[in-house]
DNA sequence: CTATGTGATGTTATGTTATTACATTATTGC
DNA sequence: GCAATAATGTAATAACATAACATCACATAG
């Protein structure tokens, strides 16, 4: 957990504590499924977890996944320094593991896009759903 | 409602209740404002709702809105005919409005985007957020 | 040093969204 | 008619999220 405390914004402890939870999972969690795994650290309730979740999410070391309302560490080193979410996901819904993106040229097409029907855009939910590589060989 | 009978799939009475809803809304509705709305026709339970939104998006006449937990009536008079969700959404932050969107261009990277990742793409959710014109304009 | 502000935490209760399980009714094809 | 299938009704519960309020830790201006 040290390793979250060292990096460039603090952490307190629950948010240690959440964000050594995602680090370690192999994929998504859920909020419920956090505040079980972190009862023997003395977490009680669900706003516990939602409250540090909140920051690290701002921080950009966790990503929300609106489609399947979970949260998944950041995958990009980079993505704590280069805020603003130009960034998308594929999930597996065999596996249920993610993999994130950052694409130039998609994000060039959603901006594009808003421009042409005047929409100020403020942020992009993209979620791919599909096979990952090893399990569509299965 | 007969409008919605008289579609290409036949309606049942839950569906098109809970299609009527959806249609005379300016915007999406959460399936327990749709409960709510329906209680008068005698709803009386979330699975009425459930069960009528599942068919309702299996046929292309209703989308969900996965970073908002609602439903939406679809805006293409097409959707019903060409399935695959090639669509996307504007969502104002604003007034909640929700435009629909149908970009190849976007779609087109998209699918590069997973074929390069070996991704075997099913569906893919793309919601915007930001203001819409007539909102940004206050 | 103590008062005050700010941010983090703890706790309970509640609100909101979605599904499971099981019984019943309607419709369709034979 | 009768079996198979789809739709519906109802109750209970699971899963996800926030409101409201109390307390604690710590920084810093006076």
């Amino acid at each position: 957990m040290a390793k979250y405390e060292a990096s460039n914004t603090d952490l307190t402890k629950n948010q240690s504590l959440v964000m050594g939870a995602l680090s370690q999972a192999n994929g998504p969690l859920s909020a419920y499924t956090i505040l079980d795994e972190l009862r023997e650290h003395g977490f009680r309730a669900p706003l516990q977890v939602y409250r540090a979740l909140e920051k690290l999410v701002e921080f950009g070391l966790v990503h929300r996944l609106e489609s399947l309302n979970a949260f998944v560490a950041c995958q990009h080193t980079s993505c704590g320094g280069d805020r603003k979410e130009n960034v998308l996901f594929a999930i597996c819904e065999k596996c249920g593991g993610v993999q994130e993106l950052a694409n130039d040229r998609l994000l060039d097409v959603v901006k594009n896009l808003a421009s042409d029907i005047e929409f100020r855009l403020s942020e992009s939910v993209i979620e791919l759903r599909g096979l990952c590589a090893s399990c569509k060989a299965d």
